[in-house]
RNA sequence: GCCGAGAUGGCGGAACUGGCAUACGCGUCGGUCUCAAAAACCGAUGAUCGCAAGGUCAUGUGGGUUCAAUUCCCACUCUCGGCACCA
């Protein structure tokens, strides 16, 4: 074991110690100071962090103790998010009890936090598989419920015919069991859902007001929820007195449609074929495009087939007779299930009607080369043109025409605008023990009865057989199964499917302002004082689910009243991932960088430092344990440092031009790193500004320019404290002040000390960089000019060639062009 | 496949609003110290041609706009994240 470059074990004991007592993440309810509500998302308890989500909780510890200094009432809860499929699977083989094992994890992990000198008001920490915590997870359920939001259907599960079980879409790998390779079938259960469309507009309108929010996110966001505008056209069947509907964003292409495909699933389809000469041959299709399951749509040997119904449908704007097709790329999910197909201007409707010999006819015409688009092409026209074959809407532009023939139908009744999301309800029923019950009863009298809210929690029951036996584990427990109605207390049965985990982490944040509170989920003046939280920091991997389900809920308690706000997320923050050898780091993949060896040899702020300083923050990067060496001697250097300028004066003389140097890098110092962390939280460029900083004083050191050289390394500890916040406390004691460093204000820099006096310009000819020129920093164009031109370097590529142009961007270069 | 992001030395990365490409750190090489090594400290370090002065080439690939492109535009390749039951 190699010496240590200062004692940074004591230090970080003695300081965390500090920290504890003194409470300094502490919120203090009183206070008059703003509020600022700096929120991690907050854990699954898997076991033990590693570096990579390490990077999480560094980052948020950093910018709360930065807003600390800036002088504000900050919030820095943490919780787990406790439930899930892991401790189950574990139960399963034979481990611990979920309880146990869950326990037993956030225990370590609680210490491996603190260990990393993370703060957090620990005062206010959630469990989400406690009952104090679940009981409102339960009761947000209820508000659901009872508002119409909360409902029951039909929907397909994985299911391993093997196993006898339900499998996550993780467990299945290429259609298979992954635990005994099994072919996963789809299996209908009658499952809960909450009604997220409802909201879907909603959702969609209020990303616009999420100025702090990553553009990226939004993007997914909205692509997510993919509201599309167009047109309901109602096909009449032939022989038949019903109409199937359609939904299609090119209503203009209406007349080129030359058949229509539905849905294996489609409502309509068993009696359209009830009968029919086909009716073996399509349920046997229809069989093998359901056995593929939901899963294989994603993959690319996916291919798109057909079966011809031998029905006809009714093209109500020219009565033409269409055959009606089933295929597996059309979903019952999303539109109406049923899509008109236009060969002409559709790819990928041209590439099913070239396989199965469908017609194909044009009615958009290539205006660049009229008369072109027509039988016999080869690819779909999908750009826009004028309209042909195509009654009274001849001769029109396409895009217009699709206005007009949208008004025309909903004047003939034959169809009517309307808007499809690609949004879909959201599935909360999980066939598994470990999650919070769905309090509902089912009774043969009452039918569906919500349990009442004094009645919760609904206690999950201890006792429970992990082996998989067809059903959710629940059912098995007699005890549980087993109730009363609420309602007319006869005998009755629970519901055994437990809560989608990410109904639990959908409203934490509001269980932080009051996590003790055995009367409410939280509290409404409190929570509308504390909300929306300042700044949200997490994974770029949570950008849809867990963001989206928690901006829907929070909506959801805003109309019930329950909260103030309409957002629950003011600002967000979306941290790259640590790549270990190419691969995002994770148990699995055996790539894991454990913080607690790296604390112990090299202490936790270099840890904290290595992870901010090893690049932009939203992006990527990879973990390179040979480089946090640098960081840890970067901190022994400043440790030095500050003993060495410890006991230097100021000098009798005042500040020489070397001392001025240093006075100067100061302010710039102070003014990027403060920049750096305000636009964008780019810790890795305000570090290595530090660096440049404390390098500069040891040159000013060797000098004896040490004029500044005390001042200098105090704003340097300053700097760094968000990020190392121990040794920071340490140096900063040593220094001759009183701890704590965090009850300090930000240094703040003057512009005017911050200005270089004179500018060392490039000199470019044709674009090449020939020469440096030195002005000054008032200098005008045309003495820059002058200079650039008077150059002997210059001069001397010049020679006899003419000056055709000499561009002077101000401060910034001179380029001739000859 | 669909949606989103990214690609810069041997490596992580920097570059404000189109203006000196490679800051800062790692690694490597050379040196100081040492009996020696480690640590620490000092110096060099994109590639290539050249004794040198200096030249040429380089920001995933191919085009374009511009006095000037890592940055803007078009096309492509590869990598990563998400795709609704991992969280």
């Amino acid at each position: 074991m190699k010496e240590k470059l200062y004692p940074f074990e004591d230090i970080e004991k003695k300081w965390q110690a500090y920290w504890l007592g003194t409470g300094l993440f502490h919120m203090d309810p009183k206070s008059r100071r703003d509020k600022y509500y700096c929120l991690v998302m907050f854990p699954y308890p898997s076991g033990k962090l590693h570096v990579g989500h390490g990077r999480n909780y560094i980052i948020g510890d950093a910018i709360a103790r930065y807003k600390i200094m800036k002088g504000y009432n900050v919030l820095a809860p943490m919780g787990w998010d406790a439930f899930g499929l892991p401790a189950e699977n574990a139960a399963i083989k034979g481990g611990l009890h979920p309880k146990e094992s869950t326990l037993n994890n956030i225990t370590a992990m609680k210490s491996q936090l603190s260990r990393w000198g993370v703060g957090y008001d620990w005062t206010r920490e959630v469990t989400s598989c406690l009952p104090d915590y679940y009981k409102w997870t339960q009761w947000i359920f209820l508000k659901l419920f009872k508002k119409g939001l909360a409902y029951r259907k039909k929907a397909a599960v994985n299911w391993c015919p093997s196993c006898n079980t339900v499998l996550a879409n993780e467990q299945v790998v290429n259609n298979l069991c992954e635990r005994c390779d099994s072919r996963v079938v789809d299996k209908d259960l009658e499952q809960w859902f909450f009604k997220i469309t409802d909201y879907a507009q909603q959702i969609l309108d209020d990303l616009t007001g999420l100025k702090s929010w990553p553009e990226r996110v939004k993007t997914m966001q909205a692509n997510w929820i993919g509201k599309s505008e167009g047109v309901d056209i109602d096909f009449p069947v032939e022989g038949e007195d019903f109409n199937i509907t359609c939904f299609t964003t090119r209503v203009d292409t209406i007349f080129g449609a030359t058949y229509m495909v539905i849905a294996p699933e489609h409502p309509d389809v068993p009696r359209l074929i009830k009968n029919s000469a086909g009716e073996q041959d399509i349920l046997k299709f229809i069989n093998s495009a359901k056995a593929q399951s939901r899963m294989s749509r994603f993959s690319d040997e996916s291919e798109k087939k057909g079966i011809f119904t031998g029905r006809y449908v009714i093209n109500p704007v020219n009565k033409n007779r269409i055959p009606l097709w089933i295929a597996n790329y059309v979903f019952m999910e999303y539109g109406t299930g049923a899509v008109m197909a236009v060969p002409a201007h559709d790819q990928r409707d041209f590439d099913f009607a070239k396989k199965y010999h469908l017609d194909v006819r044009v009615v958009i015409d290539d205006p660049r080369a009229p008369s072109a688009a027509q039988p016999g092409m080869n690819v779909a026209y999908i750009e826009d043109g004028v309209m042909i074959n195509s009654g009274q809407f001849n001769t029109l532009p396409n895009k217009s025409a699709a206005g007009k023939i949208a008004g025309w139908m909903e004047v003939e009744g034959i169809g009517r605008r309307s808007v499809h999301f690609k949004l879909r309800d959201w599935l909360i029923s999980r066939q598994r023990y470990w999650g919070a019950p769905i309090p509902i009863v089912y009774c043969d009298k009452c039918g569906v009865v919500a349990v009442p809210e004094e009645d919760l929690p609904v206690l999950l029951p201890d006792k429970v057989d992990f082996k998989p036996h067809g059903k959710s584990p629940l059912s098995g427990v007699e005890d549980f199964v087993n109730t009363k109605c609420p309602k007319c207390g006869k005998k009755a049965l629970r519901e055994t499917d437990t809560m989608d985990t990410f109904v639990d982490s959908s409203w934490y944040f509001l269980r932080y302002l009051s996590p003790k509170n055995g009367d409410s989920a939280f509290d409404k003046d409190i929570v509308d004082k504390w909300l929306p939280v300042d700044q949200y920091i997490g994974g770029v991997e949570h950008a849809i689910l867990h963001l989206l389900y928690s901006r829907f809920i929070t909506k959801v308690l805003a109309d019930l009243g329950f909260v103030g706000f309409k957002e629950p997320f003011r600002a967000l923050f979306t941290q790259g991932m640590i790549i270990k050898d190419g691969a995002k780091m994770s148990k699995s993949k055996g790539n894991v960088v454990s913080p607690d060896e790296l604390i112990i040899k090299y202490g936790a702020d270099t840890v904290r430092l290595y992870t901010l300083f090893i690049g932009p923050p939203e992006k990527d990067a990879e973990w390179n344990d040979r480089a946090v060496e640098g960081a840890y001697r970067f901190l022994g250097r400043l440790w030095k440092l500050t003993s060495r300028v410890n006991d230097t004066e100021r000098g009798k003389n005042g500040p020489g031009p070397g001392d001025r140097i240093l006075e100067r890098k100061m302010h710039q110092t102070i003014k990027k790193v403060t920049r750096d962390i305000e636009v964008d939280f780019k810790f890795n460029t305000a570090i290595s500004a530090v660096m440049e900083l404390v390098n500069r004083v040891y040159t000013a050191v060797e000098n004896g320019d040490t004029y500044y050289a005390k001042e200098a390394v105090t704003n340097t500890v300053l700097l760094l404290s968000p990020f190392v916040p121990h040794v920071a406390e340490e140096l900063w004691q040593r220094l001759g002040n009183r701890p704590s460093i965090f009850s300090q204000p930000w240094p703040v820099y003057s512009e005017s000390k911050a200005r270089e006096e004179s500018l060392v310009l490039p000199v470019m000819v044709n674009g090449k960089l020939r020469a440096k020129i030195e002005v000054d920093d008032t200098a005008s164009e045309e003495q820059v000019k002058a200079a650039a031109l008077a150059d002997s370097k210059v001069n001397g590529y010049i020679k006899s060639a003419c000056v055709k142009k000499v561009i002077v961007v101000a401060k910034k270069l001179v380029n001739i062009v000859i």
